[in-house]
DNA sequence: GCTCCTTTGAAGAGG
DNA sequence: CCTCTTCAAAGGAGC
């Protein structure tokens, strides 16, 4: 991470989250602690969005702005434009990238030429994910740093400043076999395969990227492609037949996701868990307990998958994958709040006697924050599951519903939106520092629980509580 | 076979 | 600028 600052080496990665944890009384203790700390975050964060922006090929965001339209053409497009990565790139690519290798540096020691050199204290642990798919796969692209313009202004101190000696490029191609020089004539995405699933150029994407964002049209296929070949049939199908058959680009991954595909497998084995939701659940609070260290790690990680997504399809957008689901939660909820018999706020919703189950707001007395929303019951349940590990939360609905500045007189750490640090969504303002309490007590964790469980009003989520809390156990004895 | 659940974060749309 | 919505992964559960 940029800026790690080596000295108290803490107040870095995600100031956020936290928040949620807190009653508001707690949340302005730690703002206050956490003032400089917010700023430091946010400096943090302002040199991976002025990177991400400075750094991207010359016109990528005007491009994706401006050619969305376009897209629809891309596979061409993309090649043409690789090939102007790749020149963009050519001298930077295994040089002097901020991050070079950056991802391999979560590599766990096997996967490492030399194992000493960590980035950090905090190496991340990498579990093999069950797909055979690395769970960094995802980065692997990223990971020389091709697209790594090697911003001058950026990072390089963050091996400096952790006084962690960087990966020198020259260790790459031992694991992927990428020519340090000829990287431009290849999609740099090759490296995203593992050795044995390196294609040939027969096994591109029409794209002429490999890449795991690209996934069949059809939807839940979306990993196993990789472990098939999948692409050659892409390539021929995408080539031979029309529109319908393109290949969907996902989002690249966030930290969290990132986070969650590298401990999923971990947490399925201490917990001997397979539903996902709890499993997620756990992950979340897991997120929660992370030092800002460790969680930094995944948001710089995200920032570089970001990166180079925006690289390898600039004319892409989020919105392209709008409406792939099939229906939308909230729509569905909406509707059934058309419903007039439906009650909308929580007093009404709940009673008096469950007013545990009330949003903040609505215990304050202030304006019901479900009802605002379109008035779909969250199912508090849910929601208030994903709070285990936390004190009584002044509201049950999902975090960035009541995450407002808790009073008038709040202000937030001195940052512009711009140099929000992974300060995570700017809708969640997470500004109390999570490191008060890391680890919430195991016996807290339970007790919780049993309240979570007698509130729930969701059977579904109640019995996913239940198998988390189940593991919770594990987990909490494993920690 | 499709959708939901559950988590956090990012991006986009809209007010 | 702020809020809200959607999607990203995952895989069992339910319909």
């Amino acid at each position: 991470m940029p800026q790690l600052s080596s000295g108290g080496g803490d107040d870095l990665g995600a100031n956020d989250e936290m928040i949620s944890f807190k009653d508001e009384g707690e949340q302005e203790e730690k703002i206050q602690e956490n003032a400089f700390t917010e700023r430091d975050l946010a400096d943090l964060k302002s040199s991976l969005v002025n990177e991400s922006e400075i750094h991207q090929s010359p016109s990528a965001a005007a491009v994706r702005r401006g050619q969305q339209g376009e897209q629809r053409g891309f596979p061409d497009k993309h090649r043409e434009h690789l090939e102007v990565v790749s020149k963009q790139q050519d001298g930077s690519m295994y040089k002097s990238a901020a991050y070079p290798g950056y991802p391999f540096l979560m590599l766990p020691d096997p996967y490492l030429p030399n194992s000493s050199v960590s980035p950090s204290s905090n190496k991340v642990s990498v579990v093999q994910q069950s797909h055979g798919m690395h769970p960094l796969t995802s980065l692997l692209p990223y990971s020389n740093d091709h697209f790594s313009p090697s911003p001058p202004h950026l990072p390089t101190d963050m091996s400096q400043k952790t006084g962690v000696p960087r990966h020198q490029s020259q260790d790459l191609p031992g694991y992927y076999s990428l020519p340090p020089g000829g990287v431009g004539q290849i999609s740099p995405s090759m490296s995203w395969f593992p050795h044995s699933l390196m294609l040939g150029p027969s096994g591109m994407h029409p794209t002429g990227i490999p890449h795991p964002a690209i996934v069949p049209h059809s939807g839940k296929q979306e990993h196993d492609q990789y472990d098939r070949g999948m692409y050659v049939k892409q390539q021929v199908e995408t080539k031979r037949e029309k529109e319908p058959k393109k290949p969907v680009i996902k989002k690249p991954l966030n930290a969290f996701m990132l986070y969650m595909k590298e401990m999923r497998a971990k947490v399925i084995a201490e917990c001997t868990l397979k539903e996902s939701a709890a499993i997620n659940q756990i992950l979340g609070r897991r997120w929660h307990a992370l030092t800002r260290e460790e969680q930094a790690k995944y948001y710089e990680l995200a920032r570089k998958e970001r990166q180079l997504h925006m690289q390898l399809y600039p004319t892409w957008s989020a919105r392209d994958n709008y409406g792939k689901k099939k229906r939308r939660k909230r729509e569905k909820q909406q509707d059934s709040n058309t419903d007039p018999g439906s009650p909308k706020k929580c007093r009404a919703r709940f009673g008096l006697n469950q007013q545990t189950d009330w949003c903040g707001p609505c215990r304050r007395k202030k304006k019901c924050i479900r009802y605002l929303q379109g008035g779909g019951c969250p199912s508090p349940s849910s929601s208030d599951i994903s709070a285990i590990d936390s004190p009584p939360s002044p509201c049950p609905g999902r975090l960035r519903l009541y995450q407002h500045p808790p009073s008038p007189g709040y202000s937030p750490p001195p940052s512009s939106p711009s140099t929000r640090l992974p300060l995570p969504s700017h809708t969640r303002s997470h500004s109390a520092d999570k490191r008060g309490a890391p680890h919430p007590p195991a016996a807290k964790l339970a007790h919780t629980l049993l309240e979570l469980s007698k509130q729930t009003h969701c059977s579904r989520a109640l019995s996913a509580a239940k198998v988390a809390g189940l593991s919770l156990k594990v987990l909490t004895e494993t920690q």
